[in-house]
DNA sequence: TTTGCATATGATAGCGCTAACATCAAGGAA
DNA sequence: TTCCTTGATGTTAGCGCTATCATATGCAAA
C-alpha cells in the first residue's frame, strides 16, 4: 500500500526519474485544460482565449513552473540558442562585439551559446559541428576563413548564419564587417601624409584579419613606393602590451632610422608608447605611432594615441539584428553589411 | 502504397518532425545491437565488449552520427552543461577568469554556459532560475554578494556551486578565491610605508568587491590615523581608463597635498598615471600610483606601475577543477580556497 | 551439481514538451 | 437549411535518448 502514491505528489521520493519539477503537465491539471494549451499559452498568448491565460498564468505562478528547455528543444527540433564563435574572449575587441550580441538580443527567449576556437580553425569546425547538433536558432561565426568542411556544414545548416568582423562578397549567409585591408590601407596612408617615409609594421598573432591588414599597409606603402620587408616585424605570440615594446626594439634593431609604427593592434600600440618614454624617443617627432581599433585608453595616452576606430559593439548588434529579422521571416536589406571605420587622428601622428 | 515507405529513408520528406540527422537507433540498426547498447559503448566503452564497441564506432563514423544533447539531457535530466555566470564579459578580469574555466575544462564532455549578469543582483536572479531549469551539471557563480532569493535557489539546487573571485566563511556550496579587504588593506599599507600621508582612493563601478577593497584601504590609514574622508573619489560609472585621469583631477580639486593613490584597478591607475604625465605632476615623487590586478600593462608602463596581482586564471581553473572533482565523486580537500594574492612593488611607489 | 554473483546485452517505458491532426462551436455565405 | 470557414481547444504520437529492470552467459564458491 505505500507503493502506489503518486509519484509527482512525493517529489523525488518514488522514483530516480523525473526532475521533481512542476511540469507542463501539473499547470494543465491545475488550471483545468490540456497541457498543449498551456504550451501555446507559453508560446504565444493570442493563440488561447484570455480566461484560459489567465488561469494558465495563475497556475504558473502558483506552482513556479518554468519550462524545461531541453524537452521543448527536443519536441520541436529547435534550440532557442544562437551559437556565437570567437577565436578569444580576453581580447577586448571580440567582448565588445559580444556585448553587441547581448544588447541586440535584450529580453527575447533566444539563449547565447558561445564557443572559443582559439584562433584554430580546426577547433572551429569541432565546435561547428558541436553546436549544430543542439539544432541552433542561429550560428554567429568570427571571419571568413573557415576549412573548406566548416563551409559546408554552415551551407548545409538549416538555420541563418551570419560571419562577423570582415568585408567580403561570398559569404556562407549573411556577414557584417568591415574591410581589414581598407583599415590598414588608410593607416598607413595616413602616416605617409604625415610625413613619414620608414614606416614600419608590428604585428602579433597574425591571425588572418591581422594579415589583411598588413596587406593593406603593404599596398600603400607599395603605391608611393615606400615598401621595404625589413619594415616589417611580426610575431605569432598571441598579442599583449609588452609585446610591443620587445617588437619595437627588434624593429629598430633591422631599420635604426625608422619614423613610424603603424600597430595591428591598441595593445602593441601602447607598448610602442612606453618603450619610446623609457628610451627617449620623442613621439610623434621622432616616431609617429599608429594603433588599430580605437580602444579607450587610446584618447587619453600622452601623447594620445592615433588609431583606426573599428564598429565592435555595432557589428555585434547587426549581426543580431539580422538573425532575429530572418527568424521573424522579415526582410533582410542586404545580406552584407560594410560597417565601415573611422581613423581618429591624434598627437601620436601630428608632426 | 506509398505512405509505408520508412520516414528515416526518405530523408526529410515523408514528415516534418525529427532532425533529419542519424540518430542511435540508426546506429544500432546498422551495427546490429540495441540502442541501450550504444548508448552505453558512447558514454562509457568499458560497459561494452570489444567486438560491439568496434562495430558501433565504425557504424556511428559511416553515418557521422552525433548525440543529441537535448535528447540527452531529457532522458537523463542532467545536461552537459557548466553554467557560469560573470557580472561583465568587457572586463578583463572576468575574462581571464572565463579562460582559466576553459582551460581546465580541457576535452571533456563538459560545455560552459555563460550568463551576464551586468553586476545586477535581480539579473543574476533571473539567470540563476533560467540556468537551473536546465538542470546544469554545475554552476559557477562570480561573488558572495546574492540575494536572499538567489541564494535559496542556489541551496537547494541539487548540483555543485561553487562562488569565485571572493573569500569568506559562509559559502553556499564551494569558494574560490581571495580577500578584496586584504588585498586593499596591503595596497594601502605598503603605500604608507612608502612615505606617503594623503593617500587617495579612486573607484569605478563600486561594486561589492570594490567596496571591500575600499574598506581594506580604509581600515589601514585608520590604523595610521591618516584617514580623511575627502581621500576617497568614487563613481558608479563603469570603469575606463579614461575615468582615471577625471577621478584624479576631482580628487586633486578636493586634496590639494595629495601624494599618492590607490586605485579600484588597473584601467584607473592607468588613466591617472596619464593624467600624472600630461599635468607634469612627476610619479612617483609627487604622486605614487598604485593599481589593482595587475594586467599586463602595468609593468611595461612608464614608469612601471605598482599593483596587486590576483590570481584570476587560477581562480577559474580550481573552480572548474573542484566541480570535476565533485562530479567524479573524488573528495575535495577543502571547499574554501584562498588563493591570496601579491603585492607587485615597481616604479610608481618607489620614492 | 547447485547457488551465487558479476558481466554483457536487451526490452520497455518514460523524460517534458510540441507537431500534426481532430474536434467542436459559432458564424456567414450559398 | 447546408456547407464551409474560422478560431479555440483537445487527442495522439512522437522528438532522441537513457533509467530501470529483465535476461542470458560464464565462472567461482559451496
Amino acid at each position: 500500500m505505500t507503493d502506489d502514491i503518486a509519484p509527482r505528489e512525493q517529489g523525488r521520493r518514488a522514483s530516480r526519474r523525473g526532475s521533481g519539477r512542476p511540469t507542463i503537465a501539473d499547470v494543465a491539471k491545475l488550471a483545468g485544460v490540456a497541457a498543449i494549451t498551456v504550451s501555446r499559452a507559453l508560446r504565444d498568448p493570442s493563440l488561447v482565449s484570455a480566461e484560459l491565460r489567465a488561469e494558465i498564468d495563475t497556475a504558473v505562478l502558483q506552482l513556479g513552473y518554468a519550462p524545461d528547455p531541453n524537452a521543448r528543444a527536443l519536441a520541436s527540433s529547435r534550440a532557442d540558442v544562437i551559437g556565437v564563435l570567437v577565436p578569444s574572449l580576453t581580447n577586448i575587441v571580440f567582448a565588445d562585439i559580444v556585448r553587441g550580441i547581448y544588447d541586440g538580443l535584450g529580453d527575447g527567449p533566444l539563449q547565447i551559446q558561445m564557443g572559443n576556437t582559439h584562433y584554430s580553425p580546426r577547433e572551429e569546425e569541432r565546435l561547428v559541428r558541436m553546436f549544430l547538433s543542439q539544432r541552433p536558432s542561429a550560428l554567429i561565426v568570427s571571419g571568413i576563413d573557415q576549412t573548406e568542411a566548416t563551409r559546408k556544414l554552415l551551407e548545409s545548416a538549416d538555420c541563418p548564419i551570419v560571419q562577423i568582423m570582415e568585408h567580403g562578397d561570398d559569404p556562407v549567409d549573411m556577414l557584417v564587417g568591415f574591410s581589414h585591408f581598407e583599415g590598414g590601407k588608410v593607416a598607413t596612408n595616413h602616416l605617409i601624409q604625415a610625413g613619414c617615409r620608414r614606416i614600419g609594421f608590428i604585428g602579433a598573432r597574425m591571425d588572418p584579419r591581422s594579415q589583411r591588414r598588413l596587406a593593406g599597409y603593404r599596398a600603400a606603402l607599395e603605391a608611393a613606393q615606400l615598401f621595404d620587408p625589413k619594415l616589417i616585424t611580426t610575431t605569432l605570440t598571441p598579442s599583449r602590451v609588452s609585446l610591443g615594446g620587445q617588437l619595437l626594439a627588434d624593429a629598430l634593431a633591422k631599420v635604426a632610422d625608422l619614423d613610424a609604427v603603424f600597430c595591428n593592434n591598441d595593445d602593441l600600440a601602447m607598448g610602442v608608447l612606453f618603450e619610446c618614454q623609457r628610451a627617449g624617443i620623442a613621439v610623434p617627432q621622432r616616431m609617429a605611432i599608429c594603433g588599430f581599433n580605437d580602444l579607450d585608453m587610446m584618447c587619453v595616452a600622452y601623447p594620445s594615441l592615433t588609431s583606426v576606430r573599428t564598429p565592435r559593439h555595432e557589428i555585434g548588434l547587426r549581426s543580431v539584428q539580422m538573425v532575429l529579422d530572418r527568424l521573424a521571416g522579415r526582410p533582410i536589406p542586404s545580406s552584407i553589411v560594410d560597417l565601415g571605420f573611422e581613423l581618429q587622428v591624434r598627437e601620436s601622428t601630428m608632426r
